[in-house]
DNA sequence: TAGTCTGTACAGTTTAAACTTTACAAACTT
DNA sequence: AAGTTTGTAAAGTTTAAACTGTACAGACTA
C-alpha cells in the first residue's frame, strides 16, 4: 500500500512528466492541449474515458472531445471497443515513434505538395503578362525548388524510417 | 515602360507570392509577419529599409524591427552596411534551403537535448522514491528512447544536407 | 549646442485562439 | 414512452499573441 505522502509525489512525477513530454509534441504542430491529452494516454496504462481525461487535465469535457477528435485524425489515439461501455474509450496507439514521424511527415509532405502546386500556378500567371517578368520569374523558380528540396528531405526520412 | 495595368498586376503576382510561400515559412515555426517579411526580403534584390518594409507590409515600423530582429537571431538574414546611409538596410541571405535547414534543425536538435535532460531527471527523481514505480519508470524510457529517435533522424538530415 | 532622424522600449489596444457553458440529438435503460 | 446518459455543436467568454502609437536614447547634422 502506498502512503499519502508518495501517493502525493507519484501524481507530481506524473504532472512532470505530462508538462515536460508535451513540450516536445507541440513542437509538432499539436497544440498544448492536444499534446497533453496524447501524454496523459500514453502514460495510462488503461484506456481512458473524456470525463476521466477531463479531471486529469482539469478542463471541459468540449475541450476534452474536440482535442482527442484531432489526436484520432493524426492516428495517434485510437478509439477501443468494450462491450457494455457507455462512455468512448481511447488509448494512444503503441509504437509512438513511428506513429508519430507518419503523421508528422505526412502532414508535411501534404502541405508541401500544395504550395508547390500554388507557385506553379503563380508562375502561370506570371507568363500570361508580356512585361519582362525576368527577375519575379527566376525568384518564383528558386522557391519551387526549395519546397522540392524539402519534400526530398522528408520522404529521405520516410525511407529511412521504416 | 510599363502600363499602369500591368504594374498592378505585376504587384499583385508578389502578394500573392508573399501569402504562398509564407504558408511555408509558417510551418517551420516562424510566425506569420516574420515569414511574410522574409519572403518580402527574398523577393527583393535591394536591401530594404525598415519603412520600405512597413510600406509592403502595412504594418508598424515597430513590427518590422522586432520580426526582423529574430530573423537575424535565425540567420535567416542580414544587415547590409553601405557608406553614408542613414537608415539599417537588411536582405534575405542566400542560400535558401542550406540556411533555412541548418536555422530549423538546429532549433530543433537544441530543443530535443533540453527535453531529454528533463526527462533523465524525472527519471531520477523517481528513483528516489521507494515505491514501485516500476510501470511509469518504463513510460519514461519509452519517452526518452522517443527523443533519442528523433534527436537521430534531425542528425540524418544535417550530415544528408551537407 | 540645438535640431533632426532612426531604431527600439513600453504601455495600451486589437485580434485570434483556446476554453467553458448551455443546449440538444442520438443512443440507451427501464 | 418517458427518463437518463453521452458526445458534440454553437454562442459567448477568457486568455494569449500580435500589433500600434507614443516616447525617448543615441547617432548624426549644421
Amino acid at each position: 500500500m502506498m502512503t499519502n505522502h508518495e501517493q502525493e509525489r507519484l501524481e507530481n512525477i506524473n504532472n512532470l512528466m505530462i508538462s515536460e513530454f508535451s513540450k516536445t509534441l507541440e513542437m509538432f504542430a499539436l497544440n498544448k492541449t492536444e499534446a497533453q491529452l496524447f501524454v496523459t494516454l500514453f502514460l495510462n496504462d488503461e484506456p481512458m474515458t473524456l470525463d476521466d481525461m477531463k479531471e486529469v487535465l482539469g478542463k471541459s469535457k468540449t475541450a476534452m472531445s474536440t482535442s482527442i477528435r484531432t489526436l484520432l485524425d493524426y492516428n495517434l489515439v485510437e478509439k477501443v471497443f468494450i462491450k457494455g461501455a457507455r462512455k468512448d474509450l481511447y488509448q494512444a496507439k503503441k509504437d509512438l515513434y513511428e506513429k508519430f514521424m507518419k503523421t508528422y511527415v505526412n502532414r508535411w509532405l501534404e502541405a508541401l505538395d500544395r504550395q508547390v502546386h500554388s507557385l506553379e500556378s503563380i508562375e502561370k500567371e506570371l507568363k500570361k503578362l508580356d512585361t519582362n517578368g525576368e527577375n519575379i520569374s527566376h525568384k518564383i523558380h528558386e522557391a519551387i525548388k526549395f519546397h522540392q528540396s524539402l519534400e526530398e528531405v522528408f520522404q529521405q526520412i520516410s525511407k529511412y524510417d521504416q
